[in-house]
DNA sequence: CAGCTACCTTGATTCACATCAAGGTGATTC
DNA sequence: GAATCACCTTGATGTGAATCAAGGTAGCTG
């Protein structure tokens, strides 16, 4: 039904040179992504090495859990999630990925990607070749060090997620979870008190270790408490003190 | 009551020239630590970076959450563990990291250490100065790329933990947590089926979100089913299919 | 626009683990 | 060798979220 297009010899991922062409130049997401702290002369080298493409749909997947690992990716524009299959067949969403963000660094350790990415919405990517980058890593410390941090980033992110699955209520994870989203669309200069969900309960739940039924009857508390004010997947935070009072974050 | 011993002024960590001197050629752990996949003249060079120090006793820190950043560490003998402490006092273990094994990479996103490292016996440490190792990645790829790979692993385990965590049992949790460490034991050429946990059963509960009382309740119910014998922190694995069925892994 | 499908919400019941409570064991100290 | 302390075990009770169940809503499709 989905259509797996990361194989090598997929038409879809091909590069492609129509009118959503960028560069890492004059994309207005260069300070949160990738070629943040790099000079023009060094975004132009990496920008030779990135190779972008036709979008992917809905439900579309990037690469799946076990494909051979060749490329980390940006997204560019959508949003997409990272899951893996637990062999009784559920589901444990790892991450959701942002415009400015970047993923499959999980495939580096094994040379196989150790989760699945598929698009919650239309999604522009560019693909970064790892060993292009590699070497070009090798010959720009500041891209070496820029890397090392985002993949360092990452897994202080995801000892967050284990300490907020481990320690923090229903209340708070879907709290946190909200602020996360907030605050990540503010880096984007996008509204931090009103935006769109692009993924589904059924989503938010597998990312937080909690069911669907739990994660809306939340929504409906803090709808009911005047701290959000939530129709369907449009959010509005009325109440940010409330929210992270209820988040009751540890740092 | 505890030292604090990362701290630059302090003695405990000041390079020494005592009889435990050992450099990652002839060390026995070379083959699964950060020297591995280097030829002997760059694991020479490599060697030079390293700085090794007085054994850290039990319940020092190696460093702690909010330090400055400004290496990362090898387990040459002894266990430590990397724990946050959230704000309302709890504290959330991240990792336990045996001989071989490296830690302190949480600290490269924002220049500080991002948890806290604590010796749950004595350790003997190699401490590895991430600027000389950011220059010496530039030189050598192969000590590039298994960096990478090290980072990539520790996202890859988070986010095993994630799942864990998220979708497993007490009973899974915690078959899972010795089925680790029996695996760990057996790459260090140690009995897969026979060892001595280093850690508390506190220790282990916060590890894998949960009370002491249901980590001990479980070890009991592990006993009674001949799967594992438990003599307070000796264990031994019995029935190691019973323990991988009781694991329910999803890979 | 009727019918389907995917997704979301709400209520009733159940259950796995937390919490509360008490006692046991072994190591260290004076 | 009595006392203290840190750690572990076991039992009784409580509770937050899962599960089971049913109905609602919105977007597609023919």
């Amino acid at each position: 039904m989905t259509i797996h297009i990361a194989q090598s010899g997929d038409a879809a991922l091909k590069p492609c040179t129509h009118d959503y062409q960028v560069n890492c130049g004059n994309c207005r997401l260069n300070s949160i992504c990738l070629p943040l702290a790099l000079e023009s002369d060094d975004i132009q080298q990496l920008d030779d090495i990135i190779q972008r493409s036709k979008p992917l749909q809905k439900s579309q997947h990037l690469y799946r859990e076990g494909d051979d690992f060749q490329s980390v990716f940006a997204v560019r524009s959508g949003t997409l999630k990272a899951y893996k299959t637990t062999d009784d067949g559920r589901e444990q969403v790892t991450g959701f990925y942002f415009p400015g963000e970047i993923l499959g660094m999980d495939g580096i350790s094994n040379n196989s990607h150790a989760s699945s990415a598929k698009a919650l919405e239309t999604a522009a990517i560019c693909e970064i070749p790892f060993t292009s980058l590699e070497k070009l890593s090798a010959l720009m410390p500041n891209l070496q060090r820029h890397f090392f941090q985002l993949m360092s980033r990452e897994i202080t992110e995801d000892q967050q997620l284990i300490t907020l699955l481990s320690k923090n209520s229903a209340d708070e994870r879907v709290a946190a979870l909200m602020l996360s989203i907030s605050g990540r669309n503010a880096r984007r200069k996008l509204s931090a008190t009103q935006f769109r969900l692009p993924m589904s309960r059924v989503d938010i739940g597998n990312y937080l270790g909690l069911t669907v039924e739990t994660v809306s009857r939340v929504f409906s508390r803090m709808q009911k408490m005047d701290i959000l004010q939530v129709d369907n997947k449009e959010i509005k935070i009325l109440d940010a003190d409330g929210l992270r009072a209820m988040a009751n974050l540890s740092g």
